[in-house]
RNA sequence: UAAAGCAGCCGGAUAAUCGCGCAUUGCGCUAAUCAGUAUCGAAAGAUACAACUUGUAAUUACAGGGAUUAACAAUGUGAGGAAAGUCCGUGCAUCCAAGGACAGAUCGCCGGGGAAACCCCGGACGGCGUGAGCCGGUGGAUAGGACCACAGAAAACAUACUGCUAACGGCUAUUUAGUACGAGCGAUGGUGCAACGGCGAGGUAAGAGCUCACCGGCGAUGUCGAGAGGCAUCGGCCAGGCAACCCCCGAUAGGAUGCAAGAUUAACUUGAAGGCUAUAAAGGCUGUCCGCCAACUUCAGAAAUAUCGCUAGAGAUUGCGAGUAAUCGCAAUACCAGACAGAUGAUUAUCUAUAAACAGAACACGGCUUACGGGCUGCUUUAUUUU
RNA sequence: GGGCGAUUAGCGCAGUUGGUAGCGCAUCACAUUGACGUUGUGAGGGUCACGUGUUCGAGUCACGUAUCGCCCA
């Protein structure tokens, strides 16, 4: 879990961004990333794994948890790439994800940070 | 030893590095803010200074003391046996109704437990299994109605149909005999899931519980039992199935909606209605009256990332006692998730059986049902072997 | 989180006092035509989502399971 700042929270912050229709796409992760930002405030961040990708809330639940765990480590190691310059970003996994462990939702999510 | 049956338990552990929710405490020379003034906020509300209080001096001065938010730090704590399905029941909340009856609903062997339940325990009966055991929505079919396809004479009424009988009366012939007209009979009909008991013997003109033995079912009496019911004796043969179809009988219950229930705050801006009346108070146009506007009241809209509901309980653990048991009583101990884009994670090492099953709290609780890798304990049954 | 509904042929749907499961489109065959289309005639195709029970008998009645869909801010 990171801290609350960084969280994405508002309901209309979540669909603002993905009004922008700026999305990459790897290995079952969908990236959406918002505005650029022009004051210096914290990149706000959303992970969304959805009820019909798979039925059992322990599945989604465990998708959401490497995501989050991988954003905070490439946070953590400063190898940021652009992403802190947008003003939120949102991980959406789907159902060829969810069976993948640690370093490959790892790399994937390096990797959709690199393209940004 | 093997295969079964029943009951119960566990649902990885330890360490290191990074990380999250909540609670408490700390931190004011980390930052921001705060009563009457000042500030924040839509509001509820929150607070430095002052006041108050404590200490030191002595009438005024100095020092300390509060809280919130964010960040930081420390400590504590943090998913299940099913948290699941939402199949029952209850608390809790709002709305409707409040008196009585009917309709409708739910339940249905007996006794006990429980707040209640499509709940649990013990027993009865029926069925299944060699057995330990398991399964069962199991009241009433002479209160009444409906239905029972096809087949069959007939599916409930046995009054019909198909038949049987020459004992009796009649008729023909007149000794024997013949004839189903009267009369008697309910065996024959093999279809069906099911045919007003079954099977054998006696009996007869033909037959028939007409009589008898055995079996099945029904009723009465006696006896055992708290009761469902068991057992024994006697009696008479009239008693199809279906109530998880309507129904009858008995019992129970206010109804509906569900925490996205609902409560607090009610700015803002928009619309509609009421209202200047009796009493108290009463702004403006004009001193008074009328009238109009504002204020006021009610409803709706919009604003939920606010606060509460939100977890101390029909609770948990341990011990003792009552009871066959479900369960109940008493005592002690500790407080043990409370989020709101939603907390338990990642990596590495070691151990054990290779860490690998089903699976994530969302108002709470009692059940039921379903899913589940592997392991452990106790009791019982059957089979085999050894002593 | 809470509350509801549906599942029948390849597709879309009927099916009530429980008694041989149907309709339309599609598929196949034949006829018609020089050929195709249209049209006509006929045929095939079903675990009534799955399981257990009640019943002589279940698509229908009762209970459980699975899948899909809808509503409530």
């Amino acid at each position: 879990m990171l801290p609350k700042q960084y969280r994405l929270k508002n309901k209309a912050a979540f669909a603002a961004t993905y009004r922008i229709k700026n999305s990459f796409h790897k290995g079952g992760i969908t990236l959406f990333a918002g505005i650029k930002k022009k004051e210096t405030i914290q990149t706000k961040v959303g992970f969304v794994v959805s009820k019909k990708t798979h039925k059992r809330a322990v599945k989604r639940n465990r998708l959401k948890r490497l995501m989050r765990e991988s954003y905070r480590l490439i946070l953590k190691s400063g190898t940021t790439y652009n992403s802190q310059e947008y003003l939120s970003l949102i991980f959406v996994g789907s159902s060829k994800a969810l069976d993948k462990n640690f370093k490959e939702i790892y790399n994937i999510i390096n990797n959709l940070l690199e393209r940004l």
